[in-house]
DNA sequence: CCCGAACTTCTACAACTCGTAGAATACTTC
DNA sequence: GAAGTATTCTACGAGTTGTAGAAGTTCGGG
């Protein structure tokens, strides 16, 4: 699935929390804005090499018909992290025994979403 | 949480899989018996080196004491799994969107287990 | 139709990880 | 203390990631 740098991951979370389509413009100026960032402003071409990165993984698709071009997220985040969720599962035999210790580790109001969960899909 | 490369999943597989701990030559040569490996022996110094990293990862521990020191894995599979699955959630707001696509996607045996698993949890 | 500004692509490099293993060093046993 | 055996040190090539300058492309305005 591709695991990503910590710069590859900010430029996703931003593309993640916007709605439209974002340019490398914009989104050098949100990643200076970012907390822990100080305003310190990275090349463009920077962004854009990391755009052409995650391009490559298939993680963001870009508009080439419109002049700054504009980058949007592939999928949602959380159907990444669920991909890496069963990415990390994958060559475990005993599946089961996972999901048990995962379960025994979630927080109580994560226990009753679960449970929610469950008896909403056995009802539809 | 540090991924591993081919290697060095391979040792941790058979780290995970051999109750009692190893020694470089074993497991040197249960990888040259591995499938798809074709017999083909790997220098110890390699097996050493990946297991020196293991150790460094947190990964493997090994007795000092015994010359051919012993290795063996720190964590079972199971929660080193469950640690890449926490891993992924880590940064993610709405977990619970995560579970319920995490859920939709997995198969009607899982879902039986993850259901026994719950109804056992409660009774306990 | 051509210029300059804006934009994208190409190329590059340093730091780091990983597979791989020889050289050097240490320990054990006779 | 010599011969094996085992561990550590050092190293290198390939790949990834952050970073960005240089070179090429495109578009609006004159």
């Amino acid at each position: 699935m591709a695991t990503l740098g910590d710069l590859e991951r900010s430029v996703m979370d931003l593309l993640w929390d916007s709605a439209e389509a974002q340019t490398a413009n914009d989104l050098r100026d949100k990643l200076a804005q970012a907390q822990g960032n100080d305003g310190k402003e990275l090349a463009v071409t920077t962004v854009l090499t990391v755009l052409a990165r995650l391009e490559k993984k298939q993680l963001v698709t870009r508009e080439r018909d419109t002049r700054p071009h504009r980058y949007r997220a592939v999928t949602s985040r959380e159907e990444h992290t669920v991909g890496l969720m069963n990415e990390a599962m994958g060559n475990v035999m005993d599946r089961e025994a996972v999901l048990a210790r995962f379960i025994g580790g979630i927080s109580p109001d994560e226990l009753a979403s679960l449970r929610r969960i469950l008896d909403d899909g056995a009802k539809a």
